[in-house]
DNA sequence: TCAATTTACGCAAACGTTTGCGGTGACGGT
DNA sequence: ACCGTCACCGCAAACGTTTGCGTAAATTGA
């Protein structure tokens, strides 16, 4: 009952031919007759063929497959971009195998060991935070496997990357705030050691600055406050407290910026009234708490969408050519919602 | 510089001696003497060879790859399964290809040809909502495909599925809507074709019915409130204004219990005070929420894992013995919280 | 009618790996 | 001097597909 798929020399014998005609039959080569191409058509059709296409990968050394690692699959975010991936990727042709490192080193070698000796055509990497060493990356790379960097990219590795343009973000969402009319916009850091990190913080210095608003280092909280709501709102709780309290806040996250809220809202801080709210990444549930976080939107199904597409012209590129390596910056955008919103008007 | 991988041809032209003794010396055969496997591995190391996992599956028709077909991707209960499986599958040496059918039927048929002829050695499927039609799994299901469904399962093929026990979670959220001491306990239902509706619909009556509570059709509100938060809302707001309102209710899931909290709120209730509400599936944002929702939580994590795993069990099983299919029932649990918490105690 | 061309097909090698089988040389026992 | 045993290794086939080349038959041209 089993493994009992037809192959192309199942129909061969059963027709009286070769398998090189019923091949070339299969995809109308012009040197095969009219009548055999029937014949073999028809019995294909009718024993419900199906190409090996183990069999033609390793034909043509080329696996019509790419990999993609990422930290976690249990992420709107990371979940959006496969969603990207997927839908380039079918289009062209590529089936999608996901790896995710559960943010660990250790897991990320051993995705991209595996992804290697499975022959994957290309691979779209996301680093996991613990990363900081790039060998297994090199080692890949410099034996001409395509691949390109998203979001958590590499500096130290030349090749395609698509990234999402964090100073520009963090920038709109910071001159929102100050045109809504705050005056101490506080900033809730991510760890200082993360790109991203730092340049949202230079897109909220940069708008404080064009708005001749003085830089003021006791309404920056650093900490682990991306890490968990909970640090995020133990933080803000902190800063309320202090003598002379923000009146808003840019949070390097929505999940930040949810532990501020409820903070806010402990201490009895009316949103947006008292303490506006801003943070970052358009998580699915800004938009259902209340009031609704105001954010800024990572297009990530377009970042996936646009790391596909880069990897696979780099894998279907001639042998001749040389694909220069690009660095492709999409836009963000800013989503205003109630928790920032004052007077009801935009 | 591309396509320079190596195999075991190189290192046994290397070596001066036969691919076959390269083979058995990398895998420890004793036929082979220790200085020869050391030399080999030596090499093999210095080389960076990396088996061709794609000759291995030619060979061995077996590619060590399990297909994903599911509705969505960015959905927190899917990505959740998919994070289970990919637990399961990564320790067991498989990898795992995924395909999302963004619901449309087309899709899914197409995406099952795909795998089919990736020669994956399984499928795990939750089925699209559009699919009435099953004959694309059956036929690969005849040639003797492994295949378990989770979640969406298909009543008609007969092989293994996990699913959640959502009778019995149906029936405790409502039992609890009880105990906090709530008369009139609203069912905003979902569509009447899906099992899953049905389920939740019984234990909602069967948890009235032991608690001597009448039923009453009054309360039952029929029509597409799962699809989306807001025709939730207007549902329930629709409800909250007749003559005798409930002062709870239980909705077919989270989405909807959101836009029926969201009515409750525009309405001026308090709630839980004047309005308790429930959802179902403990989606993320469910304990985001002001107050967060009380819901029922899908074990998704555990559901991939049974489903990857009843899955590989077959793919691994001998050729004589015959694996009977299981249907795997997952118990759910109960999470209160604040939308339905009187007095805070428990 | 015969050579030249076209048409339609088969042979065999190749992709990289595994593995049953056969073969070689060394060695010890008689 | 012969045979059996053993350790070690190579040959070749197989997995399913594609494709350059060869070749027979059919067709064309004069």
């Amino acid at each position: 009952m089993k493994n009992n798929h037809v192959t192309i020399k199942h129909l061969a014998r059963e027709l009286g031919i070769s398998s090189s005609t019923v091949s070339r039959a299969l995809k109308d080569h012009p040197n095969v007759s009219p009548e055999t191409k029937k014949a073999v058509t028809d019995l294909a059709e009718k024993l419900n063929y199906l190409p090996n296409s183990i069999a033609l990968s390793l034909r043509r050394s080329k696996s019509n497959t790419i990999g993609v690692i990422i930290p976690e699959i249990v992420h709107f975010f990371f979940s959006t971009v496969i969603s990207g991936i997927e839908d380039i990727a079918y289009n062209a042709g590529y089936s999608v195998i996901v790896a995710q490192s559960n943010e660990s080193y250790e897991r990320e070698v051993m995705d991209t060991r595996a992804l290697a000796n499975h022959r994957v055509d290309g691979i779209l990497i996301s680093m996991s935070r613990e990363t900081t060493d790039y060998e297994h990356f090199e080692s890949i790379h410099r034996r001409g496997m395509p691949m390109v960097f998203f979001d958590r990219v590499c500096d130290t590795i030349n090749c395609s990357k698509v990234i999402v343009d964090d100073f520009d973000g963090a920038f709109q969402v910071t001159r929102h705030l100050i045109q809504q009319g705050y005056k101490r916009i506080a900033y809730l850091a991510g760890p200082e050691n993360l790109i991203i990190s730092k340049q949202r913080m230079d897109g909220y210095c940069m708008a404080l600055e064009q708005y001749n608003r003085a830089f003021d280092e006791s309404l920056i909280v650093r900490g682990r406050a991306a890490d968990s709501e909970e640090t995020a709102k133990e933080l803000t709780a902190k800063l309320l407290n202090s003598p002379n309290p923000p009146d808003a806040m840019f949070a390097i996250n929505d999940r930040a910026a949810l532990g501020a809220m409820k903070a806010a809202k402990e201490k009895g801080l009316k949103i947006p009234q008292d303490f506006a709210i801003a943070g970052f990444s358009n998580w699915e549930f800004t938009s259902m708490t209340d009031p609704a976080i105001t954010t800024v939107d990572q297009p990530g199904f377009k970042m996936g969408q646009e790391a596909a597409k880069l990897l696979i012209r780099e894998i279907e590129a001639e042998e001749d050519e040389t694909i220069i390596p690009e660095t492709r910056i999409l836009k963000t955008d800013l989503i205003v919602r109630g928790s920032s919103l004052v007077n009801g008007h935009l």
